[in-house]
DNA sequence: GTGAAAGCGCTAACAC
DNA sequence: GTGTTAGCGCTTTCAC
């Protein structure tokens, strides 16, 4: 009613939240010297750094980071894309990965692609366009698109959990192929006969049946072979046991994609009043934390999950500060926990 | 050389990726229709939508959602904090929030609080700081500061997974207590003597021990309790019933915090010869995957993980689109599984 | 050590 | 249906 001719965009946008010049207001200083109290503070005077963090604490100002990304080109974002959250087996990354980031200042966006191709591509247009400064994958199969787009947006790119021919960008895994060698190794030195295989239908559950096949084929042993689909449950393994039994009764041990899968199988042997390992042999892959508490106690491959996630952090970090990070590739290998049940 | 008094400031920032910019000029329309053609695809003619498309996918283009979100005031994301992404028990309900959110073209940002409040209070600055359009919360156990913080920041908040008198805003969870009042009152009615309870030592865990062990000493019973650290681990079960079975050997039923706890106690039984559940019982609590496939099939109380997902990106969308939401608590309740291990 | 000006890439508001 | 203008909140650049 009083009012005259208020400029009709007064109040038009803007969060309505605390800003950096309402603190820069408050401490009697410019906006920019706020930023370097928060981001710098070894370049302002301890008594402008005390007057903007009275003020910082007296609005509950937080930074817009958001803003701040923009301005500064640094989202302090790393993406980590996973086929699955549920699964057990990358957590480990995971939690490492996030651990090493935190100390960087950097947050950890998690997407679940899913086993499906078509569901990561998706899902790499919208990490992308948070701009991260980091992007790390699970596998290193990807469809033509993905990699396309990876390779050209110019983030820098972390393949975890396998070894590749031709890495997009940087890479830390091992060989699955040669766990499912080393494994059947493994089984014919133990004395096995017949040894199978239950895998779960990922690709790389796929490598290591494969090495795994391949070398008992060498050894004239044609090994029986089950699939589950991904992500394979405890179900799935008790399931597998039954199939396997029904078309060849006389298996002598298993090797499991995984250790649940082999968790699954062990119950169902049991139930069946199967003695493991003694009628039947079980191996898993993974060595999760159960593994060396089963009864009988899990022979398993063990992988250095929180490693890759740490080497992931390092590649990002030192290509986002400009330092050298020695070669792209890293192969960290794996080994075989030889304990009771195989 | 022989420029003369360029500008200095020329090539002074920029990502150097394509901007909507480059975009508009190559479709040779303006930066907004490129803008409303992306967000709003039946704002702009059909002819103009190709010319955009084409531009896009020649140019390789993704919006910068860095400053759409500081533009526009919706950051597209939405902040979910779970203790611990180790444990199979929250998953689900992330799963459930992701899918939810995904289709209202929102992304999650997961958080781990761990189990320690100061944790989470770091955590929930760096969160505040991505302008989320909603924080999902495990518990309703924060520190005076986090609540404070998060009252005020302004942004829609959910609690899950338990109820309270004071919520920080909306919430969907259930009755700890009341779960175990219910698994107390379960297991005097299978004719169970000495019933114990093995419980993770935080918060929510803590508070089903209370129904549990209130109910049994309303009816004479004295549970013996023991505690484990949280997270709860396979091998902290196993190790629990031993310390159990020293102090009260003469337990006939263990109430487990988690199914996981469950399975150790189970598999410690059985490698000391007892048989399950008629030397002992054990229930356990989440109804896990794995849980009704154990052998014995395990005895259980199972809490609708994806509802409280579902429930909870609800609230968030109908928040941001200004629907009214209804009521802001929610009690989703829960069930005893009955299977044969109690 | 501090500040003024400019602009990151996008969208809200308004005009046509 | 499309364009112009003016910011969103911050940091870079440059000047003092």
């Amino acid at each position: 009613m009083s009012e005259t001719k208020t400029p009709r965009r007064a109040a038009r946008r803007g969060s309505g939240g605390v800003t950096i010049n309402d603190v820069a207001k408050l401490a009697g200083v410019s906006a920019i010297t706020v930023s370097r109290a928060l981001n710098q503070p070894a370049t302002v005077s301890p008594l402008t750094l005390e007057k903007v963090k009275g003020a910082v604490s007296s609005t509950g100002y937080v930074p817009n980071l958001l803003a701040g990304g923009l301005a500064s080109n640094r989202s302090r974002l790393v993406a980590a894309l996973v086929p699955t959250i549920v699964g057990p087996v990358f957590v480990q990354t995971i939690e490492a990965l996030t651990g090493a980031l935190a100390e960087a200042g950097c947050q950890v966006l998690l997407g679940q692609s899913g086993y499906a191709d078509s569901r990561e591509d998706a899902l790499i247009d919208a990490v992308i366009g948070r701009r991260p400064e980091g992007i790390v994958l699970t596998g290193t199969s990807h469809s033509a698109e993905s990699r396309r787009k990876l390779a050209a947006c110019g983030i820098p790119i972390v393949e975890t959990w396998d070894l590749s021919q031709t890495p997009i960008d940087m890479l830390v895994g091992f060989s699955h192929t040669e766990v499912g060698v080393a494994m059947a190794k493994h089984l014919i030195e133990r004395g096995y006969k017949r040894p199978a295989i239950v895998t779960a239908d990922d690709h790389r559950a796929s490598l290591r049946r494969q090495g795994y096949v391949d070398t008992l084929q060498a050894q004239g042993i044609d090994a029986p072979a089950v699939q589950v689909p991904a992500p394979a449950t405890f179900r799935d393994g008790r399931d597998a046991l039954a199939r396997l039994l029904e078309q060849t009764p006389k298996v002598d041990a298993v090797f499991c994609s995984s250790d649940v899968l082999a968790h699954g199988l062990i119950t169902e042997a049991m139930a069946r009043g199967f003695k493991v390992p003694r009628d039947i042999a079980v191996a898993g892959f993974g060595d999760l934390a159960f593994a060396a508490d089963l009864h009988p106690a899990l022979t398993t491959v063990h992988v250095d999950g929180p490693t890759m996630g740490r080497q992931a952090a390092r590649f990002i970090t030192d290509r986002a500060a400009g330092r050298d990070p020695g070669p792209k590739m890293r192969d960290i290998g794996f080994s075989i926990v030889k304990r009771d049940s195989a």
